[in-house]
DNA sequence: CCGATGAGTCAATAATACTGACCTATTTAT
DNA sequence: ATAAATAGGTCAGTATTATTGACTCATCGG
């Protein structure tokens, strides 16, 4: 018979898939119904995130940040431009790149969907404290790689506005 | 000019969107390559979670939790039945209801791909220490639908083995 | 017995992703 | 100056996961 004890870490990593599970889709849905009416999808919605939120960004940035193949991501940009959302700019220092940021409609739009999402977060925040939040933060941190850790710390600079 | 002031809490919420993208696309990616190999998806994965988790679970409880529709859920659960991961037994007080079990080849598999976010997780969960999980904890619960909450609490209580 | 429910199924479609190949413009290194 | 590398775009084909809507069958409950 093999030795198939279940330990107290087994324990907290299987409530760690549920929590995981159950925040993410209700923290995704969120938006949902709002994407809907106007037309786009989650994917389009990760996309205005991450440009609003690292504006003049390259497109080789949100590739990598999104991980996904450019051919995903082009059917979304290209979306995204042709409705106004997105405008590209040829980058200065080097001219290949195409820096992204959000058009005045797009920030607009990208404002209504965080304001989905701020109404399901923020209450959440609030009953369960701050102290709560800096634990839920450091083991955020700590799940994901590294690299997208430095990534997350970059884009805390940006967001002046 | 419209009042577009940003409070702190924009700012805490804008920081956990992130959070929540990048902890969850690492946690998910980490069992991938294995799912790959044996032909499988996430949604397989996810379907071989929850039952192991509460076996003898319906098909109806299994599509109220995934929150896909029965179609999405058909396709899935038939390539795990076919394929001798899971196995269907008649409900005894209500036979219309097909209880949904792993067989011994689907609790091993699930405990490999378990493995994998396992060894993804409790690194993230030592450094981060008991403190920060409690508040991890308290915000993904606070994040999700009260009625999640309510599976979540029934789960831990067939989590006995 | 009859309406409601749990489950399964068919057909058609959409969103999101993938691989692999190829092209242009531009930068960088030799 | 030229060659290799890089940033970005594009074409064609495919896979996964999801959708809607309509329908069947078995079983439960009043």
């Amino acid at each position: 018979m093999p030795d198939s004890r279940v330990t107290d870490m087994d324990r907290t990593v299987r409530l760690a898939q549920d929590l995981l599970f159950f925040a993410y889709r209700d923290f995704t849905n969120a938006a949902d119904v709002l994407l809907e009416e106007i037309g786009l999808g989650r994917a389009h919605h990760r996309a205005l995130h991450f440009i609003g939120r690292n504006p003049g960004m390259t497109v080789s940035e949100l590739l990598a940040i999104l991980r996904i193949t450019k051919q995903s991501l082009a059917r979304v940009l290209s979306d995204l431009v042709t409705r106004g959302f997105v405008a590209q700019a040829k980058g200065g220092a080097d001219r290949r790149q195409r820096l992204l940021t959000l058009t005045e409609d797009g920030a607009a739009l990208e404002q209504r969907l965080f304001a989905r999402q701020r109404a399901r977060l923020a209450p959440a925040f609030e009953a369960a404290g701050p102290a709560s939040f800096a634990g839920f933060q450091a083991v955020m941190r700590a799940i994901m790689d590294p690299e997208a850790r430095s990534v997350l710390d970059a884009a805390g600079d940006t967001d002046v506005r």
